[in-house]
DNA sequence: TCTAACCTGATC
DNA sequence: GATCAGGTTAGA
């Protein structure tokens, strides 16, 4: 589900609602989602939560002791104060008393505790590459600099650019005016000028924008983002071209459903 | 580099 | 009943 707008939307509404709080008690319900220590349950009742921070798609929660790493998957979700279904694999209670609580249907997300730091970082470092809203274009040039293949597929690489998923490749590259199929081996200067821009563009857009919420994406307070009125491409195969007029196309790319325009976007 | 697997639910 | 879904990974 979560792409990095959507994650950042989650850790900014949990934000002011968790700092400063301490768990008092951890119920884990589902020993599957998360990577097992045995006495987790014991160990992070009691920790007082520090603040929230995102990596890619990774929601990191600091405590005065170590970190949980969080990683939503596709149906995966934190909801302070959500109603406690049969999808609630984790229950934080916390010394206000209110709920928070790890919710995954399809039950693919995972949850990590990290005692140090610096393996947190080792571990994240071997999986995440630029963060798109911080890279520079040097930094950018030089990831894609060593890379062949389809465009997407990069995009899609979570070890070269970190957040990136289908919904966003996407929009990016009909921002951009290239097809997710060309090589990035192709692009000119002027291209990866082009795409380095959409990227930072379309990503902090949909920041603002509250992410996208196609089926049931909701930050951490159970709100809805608005991004998807404003998909120009995904969700709207065989739909007419929001700048052409032409009917937009659909295919697999990188093994993901892909759609775009074959006129507005170039072939490289 | 591609496919299957991990899961459940919604929709065709 | 079959197909598809905001992701990642292991194994062919």
């Amino acid at each position: 589900m979560p792409e990095l707008p959507e994650v950042e939307g989650v850790i900014r509404s949990l934000r002011p609602v968790l700092t400063g709080q301490t768990i008092t008690q951890v119920q884990i319900n589902t020993p599957s989602i998360v990577y097992l220590r045995e006495d987790l349950e014991l160990l992070l009742s009691g920790l007082k939560i520090l603040g929230l921070r995102r990596r890619g798609k990774y929601i990191i929660l600091d405590f005065d002791h170590g970190s949980l790493l969080i990683h939503l998957r596709m149906t995966g979700k934190l909801l302070h104060q959500g109603e406690v279904d049969k999808h609630s694999h984790i229950l934080f209670t916390l010394e206000s008393g209110e709920i928070l609580l790890y919710r995954d249907v399809r039950k693919f997300g995972r949850v990590q505790y990290f005692e140090e730091e610096g393996v947190l970082q080792e571990y994240l470092n071997r999986r995440v590459g630029l963060e798109p809203l911080e890279m520079t274009f040097t930094e950018f040039k030089l990831a894609l600099g060593r890379k062949k293949g389809d465009i997407k597929r990069i995009l899609l690489d979570q070890k070269v650019l970190g957040g990136i998923g289908n919904i966003y490749a996407d929009e990016i590259l009909f921002e951009c005016g290239l097809q997710p199929q060309g090589k990035v081996e192709n692009l000119t200067q002027k291209d990866l000028e082009n795409l380095y821009v959409a990227i930072q563009s379309i990503i902090s857009n949909a920041i603002q924008a509250g992410g996208s919420t196609i089926r049931d994406y909701r930050d951490g307070l159970g709100k809805e983002g608005n991004f998807q009125q404003r998909h120009k491409v995904y969700g709207r195969a065989h739909l007419n071209c929001v700048q052409c007029g032409r009917t937009l196309v659909k295919n697999q790319t990188a093994g993901r459903t892909t759609v775009y325009c074959s006129y507005c976007q170039k072939m490289r």
